[in-house]
DNA sequence: CCCTGATATGCTCAGAACGAGCATAAGGAG
DNA sequence: CTCCTTATGCTCGTTCTGAGCATATCAGGG
């Protein structure tokens, strides 16, 4: 066995810190401070950046506390649910530090909050969609894929240097955007991503580049160096927690009618859900449990309030949300 | 924001490199090294270790090159499919690090390999159930359950400072290991292992303390700091993804029977399954495709051979095997 | 050569789960 | 009172699943 030897490495914990309000998922962000290294992107609009903390050795016993103990510190959220999501460490990821002083390694974290409280001072709610405007099936299949990703993708595939590679493109744009037979899986969040940034079709794909692909499209706002790979990777992890965990109750009021919940897993999931099926799904689960309590503000006929049934982990193995494959 | 303060961290990489053979699945571990400074375990038997290298920051590009380069030199296995796991920063992880020089953060990957290649001169391919026999089912419920495990549980429950603390601790256990009417879940591996530390019945969890609990019994067979933990984390991993991921494929030659896969797969899951109904399901999963030829080593009737169909990826969302949520 | 003991493989059948839609209930606005 | 809106209950055909029965095809022993 070889001998550690301590590199040159900076820790970091990045939180992707995750509420729904309005039927829009959305992150907090926050502008990228001024004092950066980096360059802003050609744009004019100022970069997202996901909350960023520091871990202390000393005082944070675990990676997650320390995760809240500086999320408490900026921006006052006590979180509630959170998860290890995954620790990004490419050397490309901070490009203005290549060759510089140290690699940033950082371990990201998902959470799940209730409301959005106000933000500090240079945090806001950003919808999630705003970054990845093709996961939003549900006003239709949208536009911009068949008016530009596609297209983009195909001429991508197309400048493959051989045969093999073409091929190859080719099927991981199809699995990846469901063509030619192949059927759209909205889970497949981080797959899309992180093909687009391959073909070049996202600013973050051009910084460190010299700018060879002239009339690729720049797809969704971008985001400080790596941070928006890092919410695509929350989002594909919501999206496949909620089948087998009831992940949506933390983003829920302790109280809800089932079309609230509904909506609520519509926002997440991307695409809309059967009505009658949908309640059907999760009170035959005993995910939920109605109050006799109404709520009238519904427009027409009252609809009674559910709470979660917390017992429901006791009961089945896996109480998600039944969500079918594919939109 | 605050600003970064590079800690002093030890950042490394551990590997849980499984593979399956004979239908035990298996883990490759090394021998404690001698000049450990933490001292061997009350037990005669040295300790099994998960490999572990360093992360060089100029040479590796990603976290994964990285792992998969000092795996290649360390063991001479070029490595297949490989993802990461966790990422484990527990300040206690390394007990006799602590209040020393750094703090060892270590992120961990999950490789599936095909073959038990002979390991390097101190390596072995160690039983994983070994470590984990309560999780094996496949020969009935394991004896230990209920002769030691739920007994000594029962204690820790009972042992709760207050009436809610033992209402708590009572949920915990009945989710994890299936008691008072809900049903044992075999994904839950790493829960089940966090509260058998919690409850101190495995050795791991009595090294920094005083042994203020006398009579209770250990648990598998331990691993160096928190190896253990790693490898629960790794085969909740499996478990979960052979749900809805074809990684049994990893696993298994590039031909096989369907008892063979049936074997590798309960090997996993750690329990038996039907056999007509598993057929059915991978063949109409269209996961498999039979070549024509024939195994005769079966000792009965002749079985075809198949191989994994690689185009189900594109066809299906969610192309795992078709598994039962409980035994 | 036939019987026995294996395993492989095909088929059935009832119950549960699922997708889609129809129908009715109960509010508010005009 | 009428119409519009949303909630909620129910049906129906299809598919999936769990369990078991039946048959096929080999090896080896009498």
């Amino acid at each position: 066995m070889r001998e550690l030897k301590p590199g040159p490495f900076e820790i970091g914990l990045n939180a992707v810190i995750v509420a729904v309000t309005e039927e829009t998922p959305r992150v907090l962000a926050v502008q990228q401070p001024a004092a950066s290294p980096s360059p802003p992107d050609r744009h004019d609009q100022p970069l997202d950046t996901l909350p960023y903390g520091p871990l202390h050795p000393q005082r944070d016993r675990t990676l997650e506390l320390g995760l809240r103990g500086w999320v408490r510190e900026q921006t006052g959220i006590e979180l509630g649910y959170a998860e290890q999501l995954y620790t990004f460490g490419d050397r490309n990821r901070a490009p203005d530090f290549e060759g510089g002083v140290a690699r940033i390694i950082s371990v990201a974290y998902l959470a799940l909050v209730r409301e959005t409280v106000p933000p500090g001072p240079h945090a806001h709610w950003r919808d999630c969609y705003a970054h990845f405007p093709w996961e939003d099936w549900r006003e239709g299949r949208p536009h911009q894929l068949d008016d530009q990703i596609l297209p983009a993708l195909d001429a991508w595939q197309s400048r493959a240097p051989d045969q093999q590679a073409r091929k190859g493109r080719r099927e991981r744009i199809d699995i990846a955007f469901g063509c030619r037979g192949a059927s759209w899986n909205w889970e497949r969040v981080l797959d899309r991503y992180e093909l687009l940034y391959e073909a070049g079709l996202v600013a973050e794909a051009l910084r460190g580049r010299s700018k060879r692909l002239p009339a690729a499209p720049s797809l969704g706002r971008p985001m400080l160096l790596d941070h928006r790979r890092i919410l695509a990777t929350a989002l594909d992890r919501i999206r496949g927690k909620l089948r087998y965990r009831p992940v949506v109750f933390e983003l829920i009021a302790p109280q809800f009618t089932l079309l609230q919940l509904q909506r609520l897993v519509e926002a997440l999931a991307g695409f809309r859900l059967h009505k009658q099926n949908f309640r059907r799904l999760v009170e035959k689960a005993g995910l939920v449990e109605g109050t006799h309590r109404l709520h009238h503000n519904t427009g027409g006929r009252p609809a009674e309030l559910f709470r979660f049934r917390r017992e429901v982990i006791r009961e089945r193995p896996a109480p998600g949300v039944g969500l079918p494959s594919s939109p």
